[in-house]
DNA sequence: CCGGGGAGTTTGGTCAGACCAATCTCGCCG
DNA sequence: CGGCGAGATTGGTCTGACCAAACTCCCCGG
């Protein structure tokens, strides 16, 4: 304990205080989703602080996905708890591949680790509804004419109803965060393919595999195709070379 | 396209506007890690908005680590680039965490997977230099007396040192994220436990012999070591039941 | 000549007060 | 009975001011 001694105490921002306020309301359990938060005004008398700061605490909320404002008086207006984590992980996940904090091969890993276990728990627990949205995606995929972007909002879906399949919210929002942080990566890295037939072919042929398996409730082979599948893509990307944006 | 034909534009806020202004300084790379941003006085005149927006476009910034701000006019001082996604993420997590929006056992699904592509990277990549850390982390833990507090932080430690050995700097982050956002739950449960010292013997026992495996580079036994590590921390935890903050 | 101690400057932090605009409520009038 | 308009509610934005932290730099005394 020598160092480090008397380190100060860091002076606390007001904001900061009122996000901590707040955010004691949902520890407590008295602010649940779907709960108004009082109105600005009222915040400011309630925690004697200038309606700037309270807007600030505000804004970060709304950055995480945690509230969500509108003006007005009607039932849903106001500022009210909401639950929108992907969003919020999505621009942050996208600042930071901006500012080249995470290289796009750490991405593509995680997604492939991420992927490999919802495919593994979707083969163990997919309803009858879940798999008929596979299909219905495979559906869309198959479709000619589409454009890439078509193609790959299709793919995010798929992969996503995966996810949503294996019954992990955290591991949803994330594949929906990860997706949407690289969209503009993968439609610029599309637009270069030599053969974009051949990729769209292999592509929905992977697809169709992996529901084959996870319809077949096997586990291990749902893995090891998906992963396979992501680490295939991301080299697929990689060969095009980075996309300026 | 019958469906939401006319959707109208949602009227974008100023501090959004802001917020993609910037974002395109760091896409085009004229901002990097490490820059400077113009003062808040000044963004003032260049996009001719008011202080309290750019304010709230810098707070949510901060919120995501992307920036960080300090007064005075030092080298370092006023609002910097800065790559701290870990605490964004943590942040994010817990509050989402508090609004139950992730179950807990999710959370510890997404640990496993996330920490066994972690291990087997590690048991592949991993310097000495790496490895010393994790053996230090070990003994540190093997300190007889340690608070709860101290061990689990110790812990978490190993385990951030485990994925920082993978080399992959996104899981990294997540890992110290996860792990922050339920710091506090785990030590509820920890005070909870009916033969702490049990506990802590076998944590023990498996970390020693997830040192062992990666060590000797055997990357399957690393990842299958980490995961059952994983998902036996998150039975005991789940026994002793949910904890009021 | 050297060094310490202000004064001044820069920069974020905070506040007060005002006005705008979207949206709903409710009662009046046709 | 129905529609329309006034008023109330609420977030969105701006202006302008002052505070406090932290550095720069120069002056004055040794």
């Amino acid at each position: 304990m020598t160092d480090s001694a008397w380190e100060p105490v860091p002076r606390t921002r007001t904001y900061e205080l009122v996000l901590a306020r707040i955010e004691e309301q949902f520890l407590t359990g008295r602010l649940r989703v779907g709960d108004r938060l009082p109105p600005e005004r009222e915040l400011v008398e309630l925690l004697g602080v200038s309606r700037a700061a309270i807007r600030e605490a505000l804004r970060v909320l709304e950055a995480q996905g945690v509230v969500r404002s509108k003006v007005g008086t009607g039932p849903d207006s106001g500022t009210v708890i909401a639950a929108l984590p992907s969003e919020g992980l999505t621009q942050l996940l996208r600042l930071h591949l901006a500012l080249a904090n995470f290289p796009l091969a750490d991405v593509f890993e995680a997604r492939a680790s991420l992927e490999r276990s919802s495919a593994r728990l979707a083969a163990e627990h997919a309803t009858p509804g879940q798999l008929a949205r596979l299909r219905e995606l495979l559906a869309r995929m198959d479709e000619p004419g589409l454009t890439r972007e078509e193609f790959n909002d299709a793919d995010t879906a798929f992969h996503v109803a995966l996810a949503e399949a294996a019954g992990n919210r955290l591991v949803t929002d994330l594949t929906v965060a990860v997706r949407g942080a690289v969209r503009h990566t993968i439609l610029g890295a599309f637009r270069q393919l030599p053969d974009w037939e051949a990729e769209v072919a292999r592509l929905r042929a992977e697809h169709h595999a992996i529901h084959r398996a996870v319809a077949e409730a096997d586990a291990d082979r749902a893995g090891e195709l998906v992963e396979a599948h992501v680490r295939g893509f991301h080299q697929v990307i990689a060969e095009v070379g980075p996309q300026p944006t």
